[in-house]
RNA sequence: GGGUUGUUAGCUCAGUUGGUUCAGAGCAUUACCUUGACAGGGUAGGGGUCACUGGUUCGAGCCCAGUACAACCCA
């Protein structure tokens, strides 16, 4: 059975902290108060937009760490006298969902090309719907202060006509254009991809050397190529002009195997005599190298694969078979031939899809294409001249900075449904105009071709998700289709981009772009970038491992703030974190503390007495502990300015934990069934307050539940002002410290020489000024188990112990291991010798007196002074035993 | 190949302009404690040549150079 603790009239507290019920009833009284909610006033506005996670899925770590980053600095922020607006909102993820739709729609046994563009949105939407739902409910769960108000979806009306109203208008300005370009291809996804969705991995594959006879004579020239199945594609050889093993072939021409093609011998210095045979087939339609080459020499394109990676007819042979499928077959048809020279074993680097992990083929393809040259400039300014901040430190300045510098057009075009859709229009001829609506396009089309009626269609494609989500800082505001409206004008520019730094160039990069140019303004001042969350063997959390765990079944099981302090507490700013659960029990446990903290405060309610029925040294353990709490409060506002938030957990934790439950209750607790004082009581409630207050942004559940459990608040922790904070009374910090350093001391004393906790001792104290000890004669007394008393000299068989200056003998009835306190003090003293010989040492350098600081040299006189003092003790401690 | 960042206790990591007895925290571990808030706890311990080699300095975990290993980004 689990004691019960009796308080007041009709409150139970139980042994242990539950965190689910005072979880969903807070979440919902704050909302119900509307906390959360932020509409313009003559406050300063501190604002943040959520990366809006896409609605494919669920939050994994990644994003919890990313949450509950942005809840702390927007909570802290609403609790300083800031209008806090903090926008949720998710993005439509357009190759990744409609991937998964029509996987969905498969299962349903349903093909996406049976239905019509209408209806197979229609199924993309009640998608969104239910995943967009459990992730807006999971961020909820976390205690996330978003306002629900200002929920944005990238593909809601007014979003989706921003991003329209954007691609016309940079297209009209010369930014976004049309064009056949090298792209990369998805044959799975059947789209287009930027460069940035590309992820390159090393692979071991194998290099083949293959005979092409040289026309019109025996002879053959020997190439090496991993891709046998595009020989196919083959419009030229191409040599290194230098290369002398190749010379006597110019003006020849080489017969390509399989389809006997004849193409031309061409010489380039693009060639590497050193790669493979020092020759290199040419496949302009197949790759970006070979392509440039093609261009350069005029060659002949022959395109031989399909959209979905088979080989097309142009290929004349394999038609039909994928082309890995094909590859085989080239290789045992060259072999078959005799035209297989040799392979070799040969680790290459390739391309995939991020989004469906295909092999991606480099293929020429007619897309749009954002010019990002002139946008990338003012976005490179705004960063290298500080406007915008990034955290942690310089870290991912150069990372920025090299793309922006190195920055190529954006594809982003995507042969797909879901998106936005571009608004282009075509005459049956293939002419176009750009419009965002066939009313306007008919217009245009009228202007430009001089042709009054005409039939138009739309480009079937849509646009690149971050091609939405790049004006999300702005557009959530609506600033894009109403650009002088009051709440853009309010809250924009936001206060800072929490966000992981694997999108530093997919998206926060780009939303500086769009922001520059779109409102003539940085779109946030700083930009915090999270580590990535990884599994204890140090690997990536993905859906596709299955390390990530289940963020509801984490906060089923430790609560939602243990969760949040689990993983702030492991997370220093910008290092990526190897996930634990253990971090989330170490939350857990804190709730734990700081629950029978409380329950030990009100158990003293019925006790007060007073004012002025001080127990013992109350007063001091009070002083101290308001300085203590100035003191970190200080610290913490200051790391918390420079957005080191895990450190800035860590002193709070310490602080409850250590100072306040260790220390300071101790101190002040008064004997079994002793009154308190009426003034202590009142204090420590006002303490816990102020702890739990501290606390409160990056735990905010418990906090605000014991805010109401330590006394009748008629206000919430949530919204409730940080008082100013008062300077911490140094001389009284020392005091405390110098007590508890004897309070060990003499525990390890008594430990030392098996004193159970229960025997009660009496403590002689041989002080230079005793009144020091007085002051805080009764704490001590209560923390060592002993009777007090002042004495000028040694007491003869006791147990000494020597802190700074001061000693203190314990007298016991048990037999004392004299031989081992001998050693002790043996040991010790040889310390202090050794020690008090460095700093005479540093101290007798010249030329450290002369360089070092005033401060420095005066510190070493002080320890040298300290540990003279301490020597003298250990000494006369030595003689006295 | 180019770039960036790491290497500190058994494990995961702090260590803020180089200067206290500075080598720290959590977890793990050892001994003792069935003390009236808390065993998800208390008290006291043990545990590290700060990767290696040089350099700068009165003084280096911290600054510089090189080496080894690791991770990430870009071609």
């Amino acid at each position: 059975m689990q004691p019960i603790i009796q308080l007041g009239i009709s409150m139970e507290l139980s042994k242990n902290y539950i965190p689910a019920q005072a979880e969903s009833k807070w979440y919902k009284h704050w909302l119900d108060k509307q906390y959360f909610k932020s509409v313009p006033d003559h406050r300063k506005a501190f604002t943040v937009v959520i990366p809006p996670p896409n609605v494919t899925g669920v939050l994994h770590m990644g994003h919890t760490l990313n949450e509950t980053v942005q809840d702390i600095l927007v909570r802290k922020a609403r609790m300083s006298g800031f209008n806090a607006c903090w926008v949720p909102g998710s993005d439509h993820a357009s190759i990744a969902t409609e991937a998964k739709v029509v996987h969905m729609l498969k299962e349903k046994g349903i093909d996406k090309n049976t239905l019509s563009r209408e209806k197979f949105l229609e199924h993309a939407f009640e998608w969104k719907e239910k995943y967009g739902g459990i992730i807006y409910s999971q961020i909820a769960k976390l205690g996330c202060s978003v306002d629900w108000d200002r929920t944005n979806f990238t593909m809601d009306d007014h979003y989706y006509k921003a991003v329209i109203k954007v691609f016309v208008d940079l297209y009209e300005k010369g930014l976004v254009y049309r064009g056949a370009r090298m792209i990369n291809w998805d044959p799975s996804a059947k789209t287009a991809l930027s460069d940035e969705e590309v992820e390159y991995k090393e692979i071991q594959g194998k290099l083949y050397h293959v005979k092409y006879q040289v026309a019109g004579t025996g002879d053959h020239i020997i190439i090496a190529t991993q891709r046998p199945e595009t020989i196919m594609g083959d419009t030229a050889i191409c040599v290194n002009p230098t290369d002398e093993r190749y010379k006597h072939l110019k003006g020849k021409h080489a017969i390509v195997p399989l389809v006997n093609r004849k193409v031309p011998i061409i010489f380039d210095e693009y060639v590497d005599k050193e790669f493979g045979t020092g020759a290199l087939k040419v496949t302009p339609a197949h790759d970006i190298n070979d392509y440039n080459l093609g261009l350069k020499h005029n060659l002949e394109i022959v395109d031989t694969l399909n959209d979905d990676g088979t080989l097309s007819e142009a290929a004349q042979v394999f038609v039909g078979l994928d082309r890995f499928e094909a590859r085989k077959k080239a290789i045992e048809q060259l072999a078959a031939e005799g035209l297989l020279h040799k392979e070799e074993e040969y680790t290459t680097r390739l391309g995939f899809s991020q989004r469906t992990n295909a092999v991606v083929e480099p293929r020429i393809s007619t897309q749009w294409f954002v010019k990002m040259k002139e946008l990338a400039e003012p976005a490179l300014k705004e960063v290298t001249e500080g406007r915008i901040k990034i955290h942690p430190g310089d870290k991912f300045l150069a990372t920025y900075k090299y793309w922006l510098e190195n920055v190529k057009d954006w594809c982003i075009s995507r042969q797909l449904w879901w998106g936005q859709r571009i608004p282009a229009w075509y005459d049956k001829e293939g002419r176009f105009v750009v419009a965002e609506t066939l009313e306007e396009a008919k217009v245009k089309f009228n202007q430009q071709y001089n042709i009054p009626e005409v039939w138009l269609t739309q480009d079937e494609d849509v646009l690149d998700t971050w091609f939405s989500s790049w004006l999300w800082p702005v557009e959530v505001f609506n600033g894009i289709n109403e650009p002088g409206n009051k709440e853009i004008n309010y809250y924009y520019p936001t206060s800072v981009l929490v966000t992981g730094q694997d999108i530093i160039f997919f998206w926060v990069a780009r939303m500086v772009m769009a922001g520059m140019h779109y409102r003539n303004e940085r779109p946030f001042e700083h930009v915090y970038f999270t580590g990535m969350v990884r599994d204890k063997q140090g690997r990536k959390m993905s859906k596709q491992l299955g390390n990530s765990p289940d963020l509801l079944e984490l906060i089923d099981k430790y609560g939602a703030d243990a969760v949040r302090f689990g993983i702030m507490i492991s997370s220093p700013a910008g290092n990526d974190l190897l996930f634990d659960e253990a971090s989330l029990e170490q939350g857990r446990n804190f709730n734990n503390k700081m629950w029978n903290a409380l329950k030990l405060i009100r158990m003293w309610e019925n006790r007060k007495a007073g004012p002025g029925q001080f127990q013992g040294n109350a007063p001091f353990a009070v002083e101290w502990f308001e300085s203590r709490l100035n003191k970190v409060r200080t610290d913490v506002d200051a790391l918390m300015a420079q957005f080191r938030l895990s450190e800035a957990l860590k002193t709070i934790y310490s602080l409850v934990w250590d100072d306040f439950c260790s220390w300071y209750l101790e101190w002040i607790k008064p004997g079994f069934e002793q009154p308190i004082d009426t003034v202590v009581y009142n204090k420590t409630v006002y303490f816990f307050e102020q702890l739990m207050q501290l606390l409160h942004p990056y735990m905010p559940f418990i906090t605000e539940e014991l805010y109401h459990l330590i006394d009748e608040h008629q206000d919430d922790l949530c919204v409730k002002q940080f008082e100013p904070t008062q300077t911490a009374d140094k001389k009284i910090l020392e005091d405390a410290e110098l007590l508890k350093q004897v309070i060990t001391a003499i525990r390890e004393a008594r430990t030392k020489n098996q004193l159970k906790p229960k025997d009660q001792v009496v403590l002689h104290i041989q002080a230079a000024s005793p009144e020091k000890y007085q002051a805080i004669e009764s704490i001590l007394a209560k923390q060592v188990n002993a009777a007090i008393a002042f004495t000028s000299e040694g007491i003869p068989n006791s147990i000494v112990v020597a802190v700074e200056k001061d000693k203190f003998f314990i007298a016991t009835d048990q037999a004392l291991d004299t031989a081992g306190l001998k050693d002790e003090l043996l040991k010790d003293l040889e310390y202090q010798r050794n020690f008090l010989a460095s700093v005479m040492k540093k101290l007798g350098n010249e030329r450290f007196v002369q360089n070092a600081k005033a401060e420095v040299v005066d510190l070493e006189r002080k320890k040298q002074a300290d540990a003279e003092a301490r020597i003298k003790t250990i000494e006369e401690s030595l003689a006295n035993l």
